[in-house]
DNA sequence: ATACTATATTCAATCAATCGAATATTCATG
DNA sequence: CATGAATATTCGATTGATTGAATATAGTAT
């Protein structure tokens, strides 16, 4: 496979917003388990997990397993400049483009352990999920 | 539409090696009419336009008439910078990745007038057409 | 061992992208 | 205005991507 079509891969990777999503959240922070992703997304878990396998087989990210989950980060720091560039570009075409979501621990309707400890007793802060990353 | 969306809308205009391939080009020069890319690829006429579409609706090409010829550039220099990583990243993975191809003027096998011009008279340059574009 | 929890995989139906072939459009020139 | 040259568009067949539903795997704890 010539360099061509390998760039294309990359690109065809990035090419759906729920991935584009993901990557996102995943240039906030070092890494996220697939749970924290669940929910942030507000997709089920499945199809979370079926984006992470093609992000992973296109080798945008890397994963860390740790007991019964599984962490995620992004496998290149450019993988993040990417996604900048995509939004600057859209930028300069005129269309707003609110800043990046903040992935917080605990997370809201997160079920690993972590999250659970803070469910009820953690103070708010400015983090929606299911922004429409769909 | 979303924000991810449009996102992904760009990521996936790129997700193509002929594409790709035209944008490299284009990436090289300030601008270049159709009969050039054409012969650059290497793929038939109609083929070219129909990727040449594609991009421009994405919004990362303009184009410009000139009398017969249709000039087209890129619409945003990190256009440019997103091919730019795309191969930093495959680089980073182990692949080799040789240098972008330079357009030449005149180039061989092009049609129109400029290259019509200079087309037996003309010197030997390292360029060589259908990089493997596919 | 059993049951449970987090994550991954498979399958099938639907929808979108690809690409060759034919044809259309547009401008320039004799 | 008729011809030719450069570019664009349309159409249809094929292939590939998407996504919901069901199920599998693998680690943990009781």
């Amino acid at each position: 496979m010539n360099v061509y079509q390998q760039q294309a891969k990359i690109f065809q990777a990035l090419a759906h917003p729920v991935r584009v999503r993901i990557l996102e959240l995943l240039a906030c922070e070092d890494e996220a388990c697939v749970c924290h992703l669940v929910a942030a997304v507000g997709k089920r878990q499945p199809y979370i997990s079926q984006q992470l396998t093609t992000l992973r087989k296109a080798g945008l990210v890397a994963d860390r397993k740790d007991g019964l989950l599984v962490h995620y980060r992004l496998s290149d720091e450019r993988v993040g400049e990417l996604l900048q560039l995509g939004q600057d570009i859209l930028r300069a075409q005129g269309m707003e483009v609110q800043p990046a979501p903040v992935l917080t621990i605990p997370l809201q309707g997160c079920t690993c352990p972590r999250c659970q400890a803070g469910q009820e007793s953690r103070e708010r802060v400015g983090f929606a999920t299911n922004q429409d990353g769909d």
